[in-house]
DNA sequence: CCTGTCACATACGATATGTATGCCACTTGA
DNA sequence: TCAAGTGGCATACATATCGTATGTGACAGG
């Protein structure tokens, strides 16, 4: 067993979970490495060793936050009736999900900023590849109109994210959750062959 | 006639100028103040008067733009043949207006990071409104569903903004593009009471 | 003509990032 | 088991930028 290794494990996790903290309550301008790197214990030594700089210490922290949503949102779509329930429970889900503070304000609002379009991380392509087959999936059954499938998965997914970001700023966000899920659907249902 | 407050307005056109042209090229974060007002022949004294900080300055770059967009897609939509063709067109503009690097760089990515939720700007709320009254109208029209008119509103913005990001960052964006465009209209289209 | 105000310039301090260097623990091979 | 080497991490330094505090010169009003 390399003792070394899983060391080194340990401290990305902690240096990781500690950016995740300082990113979220001050946002990433704001965050200071020193501070962040004295929490979880190390020196900005061992960052710049384990991320090369401030911003792959940021990207590790929205992959870790968006494989979460992705895991999240997938069980969701599984547990519903049919594909096209699934695909509105997916949408739902991420909304839900990105309600969380630390999600808006590292994924939604630092993360395009200092990693440019989230269509092009690794982690983002997930989720809409995962949209994206159950898309293609649904028009082969008749259930879709031929629409183009990536095209269709990320209007769907910005507007999801974009709603979270509204809802959450909105004078009565419990409020304007159940409002703007009746019209997400709606949309939605603008692909369905009959409606 | 008062020589000293033209003289003032001039400088600050110059300094927004110059700060749209700075932000643009090298982003907010790594855009220098120094630089920005030297290119503009003024120091970073004038900034501060004028502005406060630098986010008072992107403040006034994001409004001008915002302004840009909200009135070209308003002419557009108003050249439209009926008010439910003007929502589609207006959609279009958005994301083709969102085209330029310069959109997408200032007001796409490092807007939202450093002023915030978008849809609580001033500008933006302009947009939103316009988008909200058309869709009113739709509603009492009959042509569209009862839907949350805000949500929707946003709902449909969003969308489109995000899909200008997602088809400037693809391989062909000129092939994404109509593609695009039509899963948008039948997106809205699920808003109408017969599709 | 004189005085005050204001827009802007200059000088300074604080702080953060990135790099270069050094050290010590652990691994590896004989 | 021991010795050499590697590498993960700490430390020190150089640089650059922001924000503030202070100064100054020109325009406006009396």
């Amino acid at each position: 067993m390399s003792t070394r290794l899983t060391k080194m494990a340990e401290n990305r996790e902690k240096l990781i979970a500690s950016a995740r903290r300082a990113f979220a309550q001050q946002g990433y301008a704001a965050a200071s490495m020193d501070s962040l790197t004295a929490e979880a214990g190390l020196t900005r030594g061992a960052l710049y060793h384990n991320f090369g700089d401030k911003r792959g210490l940021l990207a590790a922290v929205v992959d870790q936050i968006d494989s979460e949503m992705a895991g999240y949102a997938k069980s969701v779509g599984a547990r519903a009736g049919d594909a096209w329930l699934g695909l509105l429970a997916e949408g739902a889900a991420y909304i839900e999900k990105a309600l969380d503070p630390e999600v808006r304000r590292i994924v939604l609002l630092d993360g395009p900023s200092v990693l440019g379009d989230p269509s092009q991380w690794p982690s983002q392509n997930k989720c809409l590849q995962s949209t994206r087959n159950t898309i293609e999936q649904l028009i082969k059954d008749g259930t879709l109109k031929p629409v183009d499938p990536e095209a269709a998965a990320m209007l769907l997914n910005g507007a999801a994210l974009n709603a979270a970001l509204w809802i959450a700023s909105s004078a009565n966000p419990q409020a304007m959750l159940p409002k703007t899920l009746e019209a997400f659907n709606l949309l939605a249902s603008g692909f369905l062959v009959k409606g």
